[in-house]
DNA sequence: GGGCTAATAAACATAC
DNA sequence: AGTATGTTTATTAGCC
């Protein structure tokens, strides 16, 4: 009965998660590209009025949005500074900005392989540096566009034209924070998209609409839009247009639309690639022509350095941004960003057109021309929005942390086969890159999981808390734990002797799993605090993530798993604000992001207190306290009152999947 | 190579 | 006696 007692809080204080930074430049990029077929909604309004209309609500509102996003800016920034992209000690409980990372990146600088490898090993970006580098750009896209409204009209309107106006632009703003929200969740749910979707369900709930509305195409939309009042009004009132030139992006040949009025149609779905041509460049940006430059600062992820002429920009970026395992790491990061970018893009795509080949609503080969989709998109946004969230809620009232998913690059490469004979491999889990399981982790890979016997890339005790946590009462029976296990993991569904086996010796064995004598028998609770406690690990924004994501193992499912995981809980808030209804996964929400830093925290403060707000469970009682090699007189006190083995009815999915291999499904 | 953690295996105890 | 449930120990493997 000695257990390794205390062994298991080391204070090791890096817990990490720091976080990461957020680079929308890569969203930005991508969509930009996605977009900038000069082809566009052509926009006919009667539009010469809202031009007017639209400079005041604009201008205010846009100040306030401006304001937002500077600040958040800011912060950033701050962070980003306090956190320096090597320092993987940190112990920020924030997530660490580090690496803006931005498309310009990707102007090929001559990386060999090898260099590339090395710098996976060594030193990238965690996958939450990642998430919130997407945000970031994110939010600078939004400034562009508010940026390029207010800048587009200048003039005055009459009463009428400003209510249209009004309402258009609050359609737009919602649109933009849908946008936003969409864009979050979309991120943590990328790789999991790739591997969700199977054969048979080409669309899975809980794939969100990647794109209903991009940022960048919010832009161009505007852009048209504007510029078609600005043209009209130039014809029919003598005003002078304004260039829009200026504004990031150029709609080249903007036509006219049949929108605008009808707010949803701003919500064009149509997204063709176009060709990467940046017609869309500013001033300097074109002056100079150089993707890493503009505005006078250094667009290198991370940088911003400022840069008074071109000249200086060149210096500095030969001098700053040399080709070194720091370069190429953060190149590196940006590829694979990209990547994703573009496998969600293709496939976001096909699910577009299915949802308008399903609403009969023409137009939009893969590569259609774009055309008007007003009705489409509304719909696409608003059906994805609901869509995508409830989906991960209703199985899993817990926390939402990180869409975790099996997937790599090649959503194919992962096989219920290929990953099936890997047999019993010793392996870390989630909890290694302090991604602890989340019921939204397991929600959205659900199906997954249940069906490909693929084996979790969680520990049995992530697993186990995640099992009791989703309980209604939050508490188990051990045979109600079994079910849960072949319930929602296919692989389970074999080697039962094995894995209940440690099930049972991970429940006695970890402190943070308390057995309670119940009514029913005895039951087992998660003790939060000790559960957290246990998960010293740390990644400190270090390599090993990303690196293994490269070197593929014969799981890289843990990898990705992790990476999403990561991603994902920065858009906690999403998470939250999408589950109103929910109050639970609200709770959870909250409870996981105290997790995400109690871990931290109590891995720096010497893990031995576990004094005070001890959870509710522990008032319960406790059979017998684990871990604390307590007088082995009263602790084992003989369990005289246990009435065990009342299985709960709960489930008592009668079926228990022994040893054999079992494919049915569970569903 | 050592330390740590987790998976796996198995022995053992207890209760029903 | 057999099974379920728990506890404990030992071994192995991956990672830092």
């Amino acid at each position: 009965m000695m257990q390794e007692s205390g062994t298991e809080t080391k204070s090791n204080g890096s817990a990490i998660q720091n976080g990461a930074s957020g680079g929308n430049h890569l969203l930005e990029c991508s969509l930009r590209e996605v977009r900038s077929n000069g082809e566009t909604p052509s926009v006919e309004i009667g539009a010469a009025d809202l031009a007017h209309l639209q400079q005041q609500q604009a201008l205010q509102v846009a100040r306030q949005l401006l304001l937002q996003q500077q600040q958040q800016q800011q912060q950033q920034q701050q962070q980003q500074q306090v956190s320096g992209l090597k320092s993987p000690k940190r112990n920020d409980k924030q997530p660490a900005l580090q690496v803006p990372v931005s498309v310009a990146m990707m102007t090929p600088q001559v990386i060999t392989p090898q260099q590339m490898q090395q710098i996976l090993q060594q030193q990238v970006l965690t996958p939450q540096q990642l998430q919130v580098l997407l945000q970031q750009q994110q939010a600078l896209m939004l400034q562009q566009v508010i940026v390029s409204l207010t800048a587009a009209r200048v003039a005055p309107m009459d009463p009428q034209q400003q209510q249209v106006a009004t309402q258009q632009l609050a359609f737009q703003q919602q649109l933009l924070q849908m946008q936003q929200l969409q864009q979050q969740h979309l991120l943590s749910l990328q790789r999991q998209g790739l591997l969700t979707i199977q054969p048979g369900q080409p669309t899975l709930p809980l794939q969100p609409l990647a794109q209903g509305m991009i940022p960048t195409e919010l832009q161009q939309l505007w852009k048209e839009v504007t510029s078609s009042h600005t043209a009209e009004e130039a014809a029919s009132n003598n005003h002078s247009s304004l260039d829009l030139s200026t504004t990031c992006v150029s709609s080249s040949a903007p036509s006219k639309t049949s929108l605008i009025i009808n707010p949803h149609a701003s919500t064009n779905g149509q997204l063709s690639v176009h060709t990467p041509k940046r017609e869309s460049l500013s001033h300097e940006e074109h002056s100079h022509s150089h993707p890493l430059y503009g505005h006078g600062v250094c667009k290198w992820p991370g940088c911003e350095a400022v840069c008074e002429d071109f000249q200086s920009f060149l210096k500095h970026l030969n001098s700053e941004h040399a080709l070194d395992d720091r370069s190429t790491a953060q190149c590196r990061v940006q590829m694979q960003v990209v990547q994703q970018l573009e496998l969600q893009l293709a496939k976001d795509k096909e699910r577009l057109q299915a949802m308008m080949t399903h609403l009969h609503v023409k137009s939009t080969e893969p590569k259609a021309t774009p055309q008007p989709l007003n009705l489409v998109s509304s719909v696409t946004l608003s059906k994805t929005a609901s869509e995508a969230s409830p989906q991960s809620l209703p199985h899993t009232p817990t926390t939402p942390t990180a869409p975790i998913t099996p997937v790599t690059q090649g959503p194919s490469v992962i096989t219920t086969t290929s990953m099936h004979n890997v047999g019993p491999i010793r392996r870390r889990y989630s909890d290694k890159y302090n991604v602890p399981i989340s019921s939204a982790d397991i929600a959205q890979n659900q199906e997954f999981y249940k069906n490909a016997e693929v084996r979790p890339p969680f520990t049995y005790a992530s697993l186990i808390r995640q099992a009791i946590l989703e309980s209604p009462e939050k508490q188990l029976t051990l045979n109600e734990i079994y079910n849960w296990f072949t319930r929602m993991f296919a692989y389970f569904r074999r080697n039962a002797a094995t894995w209940k086996n440690a099930v049972r010796h991970n429940l006695s064995l970890h402190k943070c799993f308390v057995r309670v004598e119940n009514v029913k028998g005895a039951v087992w609770t998660v003790d939060e605090l000790e559960f957290q406690k246990r998960r010293p690990q740390k990644i400190s924004g270090n390599p090993s993530l990303i690196k293994n994501i490269q070197t593929s193992h014969t799981y890289c499912t843990p990898l990705n798993a992790a990476l999403q995981a990561s991603m994902a809980e920065n858009s906690i808030p999403l998470y939250t604000t999408a589950s109103m209804g929910n109050p639970t996964l609200g709770n959870l929400a909250s409870a996981m992001r105290e997790e995400l830093n109690g871990a931290m925290e109590h891995t720096n403060s010497n893990g031995s207190d576990s004094s005070p707000g001890r959870s509710p469970m522990q008032a319960m009682h406790p059979v017998h306290v684990k871990e604390e090699p307590l007088d082995p007189d009263e602790n084992e006190g003989p369990l005289s009152l246990v009435t065990t083995a009342n299985h709960s009815p709960d489930f008592d999915h009668d079926r228990d999947y022994e040893d054999e291999p079992v494919n049915e499904d569970i569903e």
